[in-house]
DNA sequence: AGCACGCCGACT
DNA sequence: GTCGGCGTGCTC
């Protein structure tokens, strides 16, 4: 009898293993396809035992028989099944929920001739020799990187690490001798970056480095089939390095010798649909199952990361390891930090133009000496709202609680919530008429703007918008790099990871919205994305010189840009950890929300109130303490009420405890919610 | 979640 | 008279 693990969501009452009769015992992590209900699924074995089913008893559900096994493949690794144990249970979700969620989709559709068929495939290609290459020349390391590498080497147990360095002060450098130390020890390299579009300029560096090596990449835009094949490369220890996203920490490894998570602080490690995992805390966690190193990288760690890597004397935990990179390469300078206070600008000036005088002029500056400018505003399509002068209409989504956003470029108006794209009215919706405006600005305006500005100026633009289309983002980059671009405009999408060359300016225009938003994280997000984006500039030495970072704000005196102006993380973070403290937020205190979505916001809420109600005498409870709910920010989406409760404790583990108890009563509640369409626990959210 | 069964409105 | 809406119930 086989105990197995299907992918039944946690509402569905089948969040335990189904009991299935198969002819013989098979291990823990072994794919099989068994029948349930009337159709059949994939199911991944979990327990076996010799033991024939028992007799069944008064209504006892006659066992079926396991369809087939994927006896090609090996069973998935013990670590690996020990990883999503730990995941499961953490992040509150059935093992067969996740399991299913982070296995290549293409394996529930193959049956197990195909899987055989595929595998023989790979073995044909695996046998063409592989042209030797020429081994690269290695750089010299510099006396900062020497300094980390001997550190990591020298260091006798496997621990996690958090490399603290700059942009441009050679992290990559760093996880391309650890990954080689990994590789010559015969084990396998596990690389996480944050973003698809970073896979490949990584993936070439890694390429270029090993070239008698495997690298495999594992992200979401390869087609199922790549997915598939990447996949079952990493599991037999074919593929020796194994690049990607967030969801690439669940990938089998069967010699696992070192995970690395580059830009370690990114919000996208955070999965928000699903099963709601943290990419960079199950690394740390699968580093500990798998008994090898984790090396967490970043210029600005998260505060939970950070909390970690200080040490007890310092008022951390003390659980990391920092070693810190703190120059640039070549011993670039830091660039220029120049705030301009909105406040202090005359009226009518700050109304009539987006970019202040001396930034325009500044603009003008690099434009006449050859050199690109990137100009960041977090806020895509022409403008975030319509509106009408007449009657006050605005252009608000009928489905959701959000405003629709004009986009000009198509001439529609956008649900960025629900997706709902029109045309653009001609006149008003409610009065007809034919006077209505754009409020706010968003890129495309800005781009606009911009042209209006600087006329000889050739000006891009990179958005999700513009990015939409496979390759169109990769050929706009081509075209910053090959110098086309003088000003390229664009949402944080342009901060992150690109290395060009040529740029000297990098203007924030009106990052303030985070800094007073209801996110806690968004000072600490804010100050990352700032810090990023100011090391676009001046990557080149030879005009690192001249490199400036602009930063249009109504609150320059606010610490952040303080800590920017002094490209100061430590200082900064020392002032959030305070703040956090006092407020009893992460690290401090450890929260977990449960989620409702309903039909009304009433029965949204009155559902969470109750579930609350009946948990007060829960295991853990005495350490647990449950907010009233509330609604989400965005209160509405494509028709749906959806409200939230915090729940929060000292104790994480006096937390777990509560919600593993929990859990069954929320589904013994599900009856009694009719108007309740679904919930969700979200286990250490990214934003409250 | 899927996929069934099951009971009430507008169409060939 | 049927096609089809989605409400409730079950899946080892």
């Amino acid at each position: 009898m086989l105990g197995v693990a299907v992918d039944a969501p946690q509402h569905s009452g089948l969040d335990r293993l189904l009991d299935y009769l198969a002819e013989r015992p098979r291990p823990r992590g072994s794919l099989v396809r068994v029948p349930l209900g009337r159709r059949e699924v994939l199911g991944l074995v979990w327990s076996s035992t010799e033991r024939e089913a028992e007799p069944a008893q008064g209504g006892a559900v006659a066992l079926r028989n396991v369809v087939e096994a994927f006896d090609a493949l090996p069973a998935l690794p013990p670590a690996w099944c020990d990883l999503l144990d730990f995941a499961a249970g953490y992040y509150q979700r059935s093992l067969g929920e996740l399991a299913l969620a982070v296995l290549p989709p293409e394996l529930r559709r193959i049956d197990a001739a195909g899987l055989a068929r595929r595998l023989a495939r790979i073995d044909k290609r695996l046998a063409k020799a592989q042209p030797a290459r020429d081994e690269p020349s290695l750089p010299t390391p510099s006396i900062e990187q020497a300094a980390v590498l001997a550190a990591l080497a020298a260091s006798e147990t496997p621990a996690t690490t958090l490399l603290h360095g700059g942009t441009g002060s050679g992290k990559t450098e760093i996880y391309l001798r650890e990954a080689a130390r990994a590789l010559d020890a015969g084990r396998q390299a596990l690389v996480l970056v944050p973003e698809i579009n970073l896979t490949p300029q990584l993936e070439a560096r890694f390429a270029e480095r090993f070239p008698d090596r495997r690298v495999v990449a594992l992200h979401s835009a390869l087609t199922p089939a790549q997915r598939l094949g990447h996949w079952l490369l990493a599991l037999r220890g074919d593929a020796d390095l194994v690049l990607g996203t967030r969801l690439a920490v669940f990938t089998p490894l069967a010699r696992c010798g070192l995970i690395v998570v580059d830009e370690e602080h990114d919000p996208s490690y955070k999965q928000q649909e699903g099963a709601r995992y943290s990419a960079r805390d199950l690394a740390v966690a699968r580093g500990r199952i798998e008994g090898v190193p984790v090396l967490l990288g970043s210029a600005t760690p998260s505060i939970e990361t950070w909390h970690n890597a200080l040490p007890a004397a310092q008022g951390g935990a003390g659980r990391y390891r920092r070693l810190a990179m703190p120059g640039r390469i070549g011993g670039a300078a830091w660039p220029r930090v120049r705030l301009i206070d909105m406040g202090r600008l005359p009226k009518a000036q700050t109304r009539a133009s987006p970019i202040a005088e001396p930034l325009r002029d500044a603009l003008r500056e690099r434009l006449a000496r050859g050199e690109q400018s990137l100009v960041l505003l977090n806020r895509r399509g022409y403008a975030p709202v319509l509106h009408c002068a007449d009657c006050g209409w605005k252009s608000a989504c009928p489905h959701c609680s959000a405003w629709r956003v004009f986009h000009r470029h198509d001439r529609t108006l956008r649900c960025h919530h629900c997706g709902l794209t029109q045309r653009v009215p001609r006149a008003c919706e409610q009065c007809g008429n034919a006077d209505i405006r754009p409020l706010g600005r968003g890129t495309e305006k800005l781009e606009e703007q911009l042209a209006g500005l600087l006329p000889e100026a050739r000006i891009g633009r990179i958005d999700a918008d513009t990015a939409k289309c496979a390759g169109a983002l990769a050929a706009d980059l081509a075209r910053v790099h090959a110098g086309e671009v003088d000003v390229l405009v664009g949402t944080q999408m342009i901060a992150k990871g690109h290395d060009f060359r040529r740029v000297t300016l990098v203007a924030a225009i009106d990052p303030d919205g985070a800094l007073f938003g209801s996110d806690f994280r968004g000072p600490e997000r804010l100050f990352a994305l700032l810090m990023q984006a100011a090391g676009r500039a001046g990557r080149d030495a030879q005009q690192a010189a001249g490199a400036e970072m602009w930063v249009q704000t109504w609150h320059p005196g606010h610490a952040l840009y303080g800590a920017l102006k002094a490209h100061d993380f430590e200082a900064f973070a020392t002032s959030l950890l305070t703040e956090r403290r006092g407020a009893g937020l992460p690290p401090y205190r450890h929260l977990a929300l449960l989620r409702a979505d309903a039909r009304t916001q009433e029965l949204a809420q009155a559902w969470l109130a109750a579930v609350a109600e009946a948990a007060g005498d829960l295991p853990g409870s005495e350490e647990v303490q449950c907010y009233p709910p509330v609604p989400l920010t965005v209160q509405r989406v494509a028709d749906v009420e959806r409200a939230q409760m915090l729940v929060e404790s000292a104790s994480r583990p006096a937390l777990q405890r509560f919600l593993a108890a929990w859990n069954p009563v929320l589904q013994t509640r599900r009856a009694e919610s009719r108007g309740v369409l679904r919930w969700a626990v979200d286990v250490d959210p990214v934003a409250i």
